[in-house]
DNA sequence: CGGTTCCTTGAGGATGATCAACGAGGGTGG
DNA sequence: CCACCCTCGTTGATCATCCTCAAGGAACCG
């Protein structure tokens, strides 16, 4: 979890609502406000020219996003969308900075935080390199197990193939043939057209 | 500049030097302690099976690194390797942790440096996926640029095309090729081989 | 010099991207 | 209930591009 709440609101933090797939920050713009989302679900991502896109994180319930830039004085590195009707809160920089000064326990908790993105973006980095899209897909796939509930048996892929071509850097029909080598190499299982891993 | 070195000896840490070329820590291996380059330098990356590398980050004189895994216990993502003969700052994890819990300022700045180290991160990740060899080394080379001191002039580019092709993600000919283009477009300026932008 | 390391070029091959077309399922409104 | 239209998944054919492999050349250093 992140900043508590009644701390947030008594700092003047607002909540606002946003209609699925409204901007809630585009690329290049000058970072002023902490987001945290109260409900739904936000996608930080990139696209180039040519429309391929590159997903830089998801957030949902109870996260925030797009910090690190408040505190360098940065222009945001992506564009931020919400992928659900959702409610998120403001807050102004300054008065985020104030809160981080004035309570360690936050600061200490966005130091883990960064130190957790740092990581997985190194990973992230590590496997995109390492080409091959299977390598690329299988990395991903464990990356999402990694954060659910702990389960032997193989769970469900809550995301379309678009979807998890735009986590990769693949294209649709690439992540399609892909999964079907996986499958008929039993590393992944596809039923009616569901992806389980 | 990082940890004051004053402090860092008055908690214990403790000079190693280090041959060209040797093995810092290594991927996967457990983080056990804070590293601060006096002088030399530093090389992390990972390499794939077929002996394709990546360059996480070079770090130099003054410059701490490898420092997320010990926030969040976790392992680290690449090798560091020394690029030089170095003389390096070793101070215990636990020793590491007092010092950030003690030390307010030092915790800010980490705070700072992390929120950069994500911000780059995001950038490089960005332009990778775009593919084309052109756009990853015009990226690397801005990258590279922007550290320096400012200059309205080209600047020589002190890697080799090796060292290039490992921070991009390319293959030396590719690299070599790419540049051939960019200079012909006079995106770049090569003169007796060596590389200015 | 002689030996490295780095740079360069060409030819050929592998592979992911593109383009085009179609099927299946789930709503929605008439 | 059906027709229509989404979105999502799928397949095949072709293309463009980067990788591979192989072979030299250039520059630098002891």
């Amino acid at each position: 979890m992140e900043i508590d709440l009644d701390l947030l609101y008594t700092w003047g933090a607002v909540a606002k609502k946003y209609k699925k797939n409204e901007v809630v920050f585009d690329e290049d713009e000058v970072a002023n406000f902490y987001y945290q989302i109260l409900n739904g679900g936000v996608r930080m991502y990139n696209s180039n020219e040519e429309g391929k896109e590159f997903t830089q994180g998801l957030f949902y319930n109870g996260e925030g996003f797009g910090e690190p830039p408040l505190f360098i004085d940065e222009t945001y590195p992506s564009k931020a969308i919400t992928i659900q009707d959702s409610t998120i809160l403001k807050l102004s920089k300054d008065k985020f900075l104030k809160i981080i000064d004035e309570y360690p326990a936050i600061q200490k908790y966005f130091l883990n935080l960064f130190a957790n993105k740092i990581h997985s973006k190194a990973k992230t980095a590590k496997e995109i390199i390492n080409q091959k899209p299977e390598f690329r897909i299988i990395s991903f796939l464990n990356s999402f197990k990694r954060k659910s509930e702990y389960t032997n048996d193989k769970i469900p892929i809550p995301f379309t193939r678009q979807e998890i071509a735009d986590f990769t850097g693949l294209r649709v029909e690439t992540v399609i043939r892909t999964f079907s080598k996986l499958n008929a190499r039993k590393k992944v299982e596809i039923i009616n057209h569901k992806i389980y891993y």
